[in-house]
RNA sequence: UGGGCUGUCGCCAAGCGGUAAGGCACAAGGUUUUGAUCCUUGCAUGCGGAGGUUCGAAUCCUCCCAGCCCAGCCA
């Protein structure tokens, strides 16, 4: 017997296994994503999605996605549309049909109303100020309001009104009778329905009150039978309110499990501020690929695959964490090393005429799509007199440790020939502009005898390469942790974006779809842009760089 | 200075009283027509700190320290 080592359960696991083993709920497991519809998704979110969802797969259950949509105001049906398209693209499936919590308001309404009869919500007509002068602070405790003590019936009375629409805003407020000594502020007569006299993405002018998070949040989970709620940190001190409220009513009780969020260096996930990104045009749209958003991710070139393997490898516990984005980044190396056809394209061309090449022949050269993968086939690649090469792949001098092109140097073309570097040619200003070199005609598919050429580079034939512009990203920001700074802008990365527009790729790459990954060998991972490019005029967005142990030697001096 | 929570390797993270998993990163080798991949090796006498209980403590107890969250009619 081979034990294959399991993986260790994280903590929400722990619970829901337990209670299983108690048969608890039955033994259902219904978990929900209910993200509000006010901005994109983000890899936050992902880890949200990952694990609501891969509880559900793992224990036969299921889960809802659910749209938190109590606050009218900032929300849109974009969102609704995006976010969808996000969950759908990671993978998962949801339980039948989508869910929002506006679809709940009348039992919403109903429940208020019980709460009411049984005493224990009132209607309270202090201005928000004065609720958050009663309210104390987090040393003192706070004073009752004033109207605390009304009847059922005139909070019926006030209520119904408040629906009808009889009030401005902010004029009332349905509050739960908790405690204003509290040491828990959530518990300090919680706002449970403020009037607001805005058109509902999905209700349209039906209610002019809306439920507040805590109120809607947990009745939406009881509704639906969600067995375990799963949530961020920051409501763990909501906890005992979402405990509270289902408690008054005679309905199913869920169990909230909070988690700590995601947080990621040099990048934020935070949707107000990515929000202000957008606003502000720091980027250019939600799904720019710098942007960690799902849909900015996925248009950067990130699989579903890689991002699932990442919320897997980050784990789930209760400790704050900012994960380095060399995790991320290798779990997306790591998926498209296995699945992405090579293929050369020059980012920054530097043009060979091989002297003693014939002037007009073209001959095809074997490619192989994939080193380690033979199933992907080979391709042909044009080889003539004139080609492009990396111009960091050649030095006119250089040490050992340099395997590239050097003046009187030899080296490997990629898929080709050996060359030999005869004579360089400058403009008038020492800047290098060509090189003229021989090939050894006796090297196609074998090494030279009597001497070793060490170094490979990529290249491409001049007269058939394609030109592209080609899109290098880095970070975001500059700053490990700029959620903590005041202002994001002032963290952000000038050179988060590197537009080069004289690339040269090979002739193939004219069919290449939208979204298709590939590596452009030595250089990294690339997909077609699937908003800008065209037939005409490629663009290529680089997904990330292959490890460069290369330029690490460089940057520490060795070399 | 009220309440809630968290502190295990540079970053994540197992561990649940029997003597510190794993991943990423990093370092050193090897293979290689990608300086990629792959392979091999190294990387916490130490678990926020100090006491205590125990044959035995990261795990239990006490005290202390640090960090995060809460005073929206946001979620």
């Amino acid at each position: 017997m081979t034990d294959i080592e399991e993986k260790p359960l994280n903590f929400i696991r722990r619970i829901i296994e337990k209670d299983l083993a108690a048969n608890k709920n039955e033994g259902r497991v219904v978990t929900r994503f209910p993200p509000e519809p006010n901005g994109f998704l983000h890899i936050g979110h992902a880890k949200s999605i990952c694990l609501n969802f891969g509880i559900a797969e793992h224990y036969q259950g299921s889960c809802n996605l659910r749209f938190d949509d109590t606050n009218p105001a900032k929300e849109e049906q974009q969102y609704i549309d995006a976010i969808q398209e996000d969950v759908r693209w990671l993978g998962f499936q949801w339980q039948d049909q989508i869910r929002h919590a506006s679809h709940y308001f009348d039992q919403f309404y109903e429940f208020a109303l019980g709460l009411i009869q049984g005493g224990k919500a009132y209607i309270c007509s202090l201005s928000a100020q004065e609720t958050r002068e009663y309210r104390g602070s987090l040393t003192e405790p706070g004073r009752n309001s004033p109207y605390r003590d009304r009847s059922v019936e005139e909070n019926l009375d006030l209520f119904a009104r408040m629906k009808a629409g009889e009030f401005d805003e902010g004029a009332h407020v349905l509050r739960a009778k908790i405690d204003m000594a509290s040491s828990n502020m959530n518990m300090r007569d919680p706002t449970l329905y403020r009037i607001r006299k805005v058109i509902h993405h999905q209700t349209g002018d039906a209610w002019c009150v809306y439920p507040m998070y805590d109120y809607a949040h947990c009745i939406s989970d009881a509704i639906e039978g969600i067995t375990h709620s799963l949530c961020t940190l920051e409501f763990e001190d909501h906890r005992p309110l979402y405990d509270w409220i289902l408690n008054q009513l005679d309905i199913a009780h869920p169990q909230q499990i909070e988690f700590s969020r995601l947080e990621l260096e040099y990048t934020i996930t935070s949707k107000r501020k990515l929000n202000q990104l957008v606003v502000d045009q720091c980027v250019s749209g939600w799904d720019d690929p710098r942007m960690p958003t799902i849909a900015g991710l996925r248009r950067r070139g990130y699989t579903p695959a890689a991002l699932r393997d990442f919320c897997e490898r980050i784990g789930v516990t209760k400790s704050e964490n900012r994960v380095e984005m060399s995790v991320l980044e290798n779990c997306i190396r790591e998926d498209l090393g296995a699945r992405a056809p090579r293929v050369m394209g020059v980012l920054r061309p530097l043009k060979i005429v091989i002297e003693n090449y014939p002037e007009d022949q073209v001959e095809d050269v074997v490619a192989s799509n994939h080193p380690q993968d033979e199933s992907m086939g080979t391709r042909t690649l044009p080889f003539a007199r004139e080609i492009y090469i990396e111009q960091d792949d050649f030095r006119e001098q250089a040490n050992r440790k340099f395997k590239r092109l050097v003046l009187e140097g030899e080296v490997r073309l990629r898929h080709a020939y050996v060359i030999k570097c005869e004579s360089v040619i400058e403009d008038g200003e020492g800047n290098i502009v060509e090189l003229r070199c021989s090939y050894d005609k006796d090297t196609l598919g074998k090494n030279p005898e009597g001497r070793k050429v060490r170094g490979v580079i990529h290249w491409v034939s001049a007269q058939h390469a394609l030109d592209a512009e080609v899109r290098l990203y880095d970070r975001l920001c500059n700053v490990p942790n700029p959620g903590a700074e005041e202002d994001i802008v002032e963290t952000l990365n000038p050179d988060s974006l590197e537009t080069l527009l004289n690339c040269k790729v090979e002739p193939g790459l004219a069919k290449a779809a939208a979204w298709t990954a590939y590596q452009f060998e030595r250089v990294g991972y690339f997909c077609v842009d699937s908003k800008d490019s065209t037939e005409q005029a490629m663009v290529f967005n680089r997904t990330v760089g292959l490890k460069d142990s290369w330029a690490k030697m460089v940057s520490k001096g060795k070399s």
